[in-house]
DNA sequence: TCTGGGGTCCTTTTGCCC
DNA sequence: TCTGGGGCAAAAGGACCC
């Protein structure tokens, strides 16, 4: 834990170690996809475990700490993370129990304040500025939230207290695992200046690399660049932005929900596809599963757009705004084909299709038009009652003639109706 | 070493209207 | 009628995050 031995400039001033305005606590589960899979395969406590897909083409979604020390993180090929270490046992990721221990903890996190705002399935910035009369300081909240969650969830998780978001962030960062690390306002500028420029949120490799270029490597070297030279060299958004974080400057406030801005499905294939009619289905699937999705949320979206990765990896998209903002599958597929079609393939290798809906606002507040015998109309009837069916009976219980696979072998990948 | 799937945000380009 | 340019929205690409 750092300790700050100089009173902060706000209110009262408490003791050295003082985390007096410090009311953001960013909470991160530690491994947390390998961490709740150990759950319910105890006996694989203490060995290195890699969850991944089962394909041939996964990525790592999340490993023990067992299996880090041998260079194995998340997103790296899984046919790379197994070569680093064999001896790994590969689990096959189980989304349920994900998002029923996500929700678990997010539970406990409001319980502790509505000002809640999840990031990811595991972790979570919150406010507790309010908290402080009933729960006590920032720093204990922090440590009560950890105790809770070990106790209720079974998993371990760090918690960075901090004036701000981002110092919030990075700070439950450099304390995991299972730790907690209090940053005194008082001392943001000495914690940051010495950190790597990748450690600011929003510099990933190709920035890193420009940054390197102009003989910048830590936070501290950011700050002291004159905010012109980097908006020349990252845009004038970045520019400035990344200026601010490396002096502690962070306006965002923790916001509960965001609205989604799109919703999308894609999907690579397991080896590369070169038939129209397996990417036409690909993205007959992708587009009734994409506008199930906003039917089930209430929503609508204006643009459809499609993505297109060829075997060499290079990837374009395709949009188009509707006259009309649609949740009716089948609006999103004959917009998403033709999109398609307009790119002239002729036997392209592909490697994935996606599609995805943007614009999105709430249904109810759309714009709706719909006269009576457009043919749109019975589409959307049509798929509500898939929804009905679904429903009660299971997802996939009724789906497009195209989709449907006697032979349950076709598809890509193939999944049964049942 | 051969790169998932869900997203967000920013920048640049393009087309349109006035 | 031609041209320039401002303003705007849409489209396309890319970086980044978990």
């Amino acid at each position: 834990m750092s300790r700050g031995s100089v009173p902060p400039v706000g209110p009262p001033t408490g003791p050295p170690g003082d985390d007096t305005g410090c009311t953001v606590l960013h909470v991160d589960m530690d491994a947390f996809y390998a961490s709740v899979s150990l759950l319910t395969r105890p006996e694989l406590r203490g060995l290195p475990v890699i969850v991944g897909g089962g394909g041939t083409r996964g990525v790592v979604l999340s490993a023990t700490y067992e299996a880090r020390v041998h260079g194995v993180h998340s997103a790296m090929p899984m046919m790379r993370a197994r070569r680093m270490c064999p001896q790994a046992v590969v689990v096959a990721p189980d989304h349920d129990a994900y998002a029923r221990a996500s929700h678990g903890v997010m539970e406990v996190f409001r319980s502790i304040t509505p000002l809640v705002e999840p990031i990811s399935l595991d972790e979570a910035f919150l406010d507790v500025r309010g908290a402080a009369r009933r729960l006590g300081t920032p720093q204990q909240i922090g440590e009560h939230i950890r105790a809770t969650i070990e106790d209720e969830q079974g998993i371990t998780c760090s918690v960075g207290v901090a004036s701000t978001k981002f110092v919030a962030k990075l700070a439950s960062a450099r304390c995991k695992p299972d730790g907690l690390l209090v940053v005194p306002a008082d001392d943001v500028v000495a914690f940051l200046h010495p950190l790597p420029v990748g450690a600011l949120w929003g510099v990933g490799g190709k920035t890193e690399d420009v940054l390197r270029g102009l003989g910048l490597h830590t936070v501290g070297d950011i700050a002291h660049t004159p905010v012109a030279t980097l908006e020349r060299a990252l845009g004038p958004a970045a520019g400035k932005h990344l200026s601010a974080l490396s002096w502690g400057r962070d306006e965002r406030s923790v916001v509960p929900h965001e609205p989604d801005k799109s919703i999308g499905a894609e999907n690579t294939f397991g080896t590369d596809v070169d038939d129209p009619a397996v990417i036409a289905r690909e993205l007959l699937r992708l587009s009734e599963r994409t506008a199930a999705r906003l039917r089930a949320s209430e929503q609508v979206g204006r643009t459809v757009s499609i993505k297109v990765r060829f075997a060499d990896f290079t990837t374009i998209t395709r949009a188009k705004t509707l006259g009309e903002p649609t949740d009716v599958g089948r609006v999103v597929y004959d917009t998403a084909m033709a999109l398609y079609e307009a790119l002239g393939l002729e036997r392209a290798r592909i490697r994935l299709v996606g599609v995805r809906v943007e614009g999105i606002s709430d249904a109810a507040d759309a714009p709706h038009q719909l006269l009576l015998g457009e043919k749109e109309h019975g589409w959307r009837d049509a798929e509500q009652a898939v929804d009905r069916a679904a429903r009660r009976f299971g997802a996939g219980v009724v789906r497009p003639a195209t989709l449907v696979d006697p032979s349950g072998t076709a598809g890509n990948p193939p999944r049964r109706a049942q």
